[in-house]
DNA sequence: CCATAATGAGACATGAGTGTCTCACACCCT
DNA sequence: AGGGTGTGAGACACTCATGTCTCATTATGG
């Protein structure tokens, strides 16, 4: 129902202002004009607002693409099929992978559709930290919305890292799933002594 | 050798000016311009520029008394004569409070002075970890630098949770504590069952 | 009470970014 | 080759915030 496909080139031509919007946003900032995403795809900016009629537009495409990307990697990732722990290192992955195009749209604060955001991020999160908080793998005695928002945060974070190329995506992503997960004290804290660790 | 203070008055009227001017900011956003925070001082826009010459001469003088007041209140928490944890709890709370009013600051990455932010609060964070993960109650198999970097994305977004009024100081300082030294998973992971938690 | 300093109101210049429009040119398909 | 379509280049109008300046008015303090 949104509109028959206009026509291949078209689209074409969308999807590559779209592909180097986000490159030259992310790492221009918020900062670069269309003038600069014009530059970028190799239009010229009439033709860009040809295609995207605002910035606004544009930023709103790319949070929908960026949302489609992070609904499609979180639906591919199987979470409801393996245990708690091991689906929150999928979404940290999977989030953190598809983060790194989109970065600005988190500065810039672009949240065209909040409610498709929460049923194709939101709820598959909700419902980990729903099941692990009922088969006792989450703690309880903090309001499942405060770690939810907290691991956002986590979240943004690890993204913002990555973006400014300061640390790995792989090795940003194991130390987020493991310090929201375990916290910052050492692994077993009360074995002292010999615990063969590897 | 700042040079010498001009006038009580004048004094006054910088500071009123600077106390609205992080008012307006903070729940105008950085969209508040110089006219909002003229109005927001009771001073006009003229007597504004007077006092501070450009929106960015405000906003450092603003980044400088945050980073004074966080400064004040790290140095005054006793840090080095606590617990790790305590004083963790301790940071977050300070900087909680301070962030309150400035969380601006964040989103538009105002930083005149990197070395006294480094030095006044950077050090003193730094070196909690490092007597942490010396005296083992901090993990050590992750680089301490990415353990800072993650506390900070945490402590970020809980100042914005606050400023968003979206939960408490109190009740976002100690998730934010608890949820950074002991994670998500519940107090007592592996000893299953009777372990007299109460 | 008066001279001086600070302020308010508002006009003004500037700069940057957005969005519109036109026209000539190039490309592609038949 | 030719006609339609898309495109590039650039002029243009508009908005908005910044920063400057002037001048009349008000407050201050000696």
């Amino acid at each position: 129902m949104t509109a028959a496909t206009a026509s291949p080139r078209y689209d074409r031509t969308a999807a590559a202002i779209l592909d180097a919007a986000a490159r030259v946003l992310a790492d221009r900032g918020a900062s670069a004009n269309m003038a600069d995403v014009a530059a970028a795809s190799g239009v010229s900016r009439a033709t860009l607002y040809r295609y995207y009629p605002s910035r606004e537009a544009l930023l709103v495409a790319l949070a929908t693409q960026a949302l489609t990307d992070a609904g499609s990697r979180i639906a591919d990732a199987g979470l409801e099929r393996c245990p708690v722990p091991e689906a929150i290192e999928r979404i940290v992955r999977a989030l953190l992978a598809v983060g790194d195009r989109y970065a600005v749209l988190l500065s810039e604060q672009v949240d065209p559709d909040p409610a498709e955001a929460e049923r194709v991020v939101g709820a598959p999160l909700r419902a980990i930290f729903a099941r692990g908080i009922d088969q006792g793998v989450l703690r309880d005695d903090l309001p499942s919305e405060v770690l939810f928002e907290l691991f956002g945060g986590l979240l943004a974070t690890a993204v913002k890292l990555v973006g400014e190329r300061r640390l790995g995506l792989e090795e940003t992503a194991a130390a987020t799933t493991t310090l929201f997960l375990d916290g910052a004290r050492p692994p077993q804290p009360s074995r002292v002594g010999t615990d063969g660790q590897s």
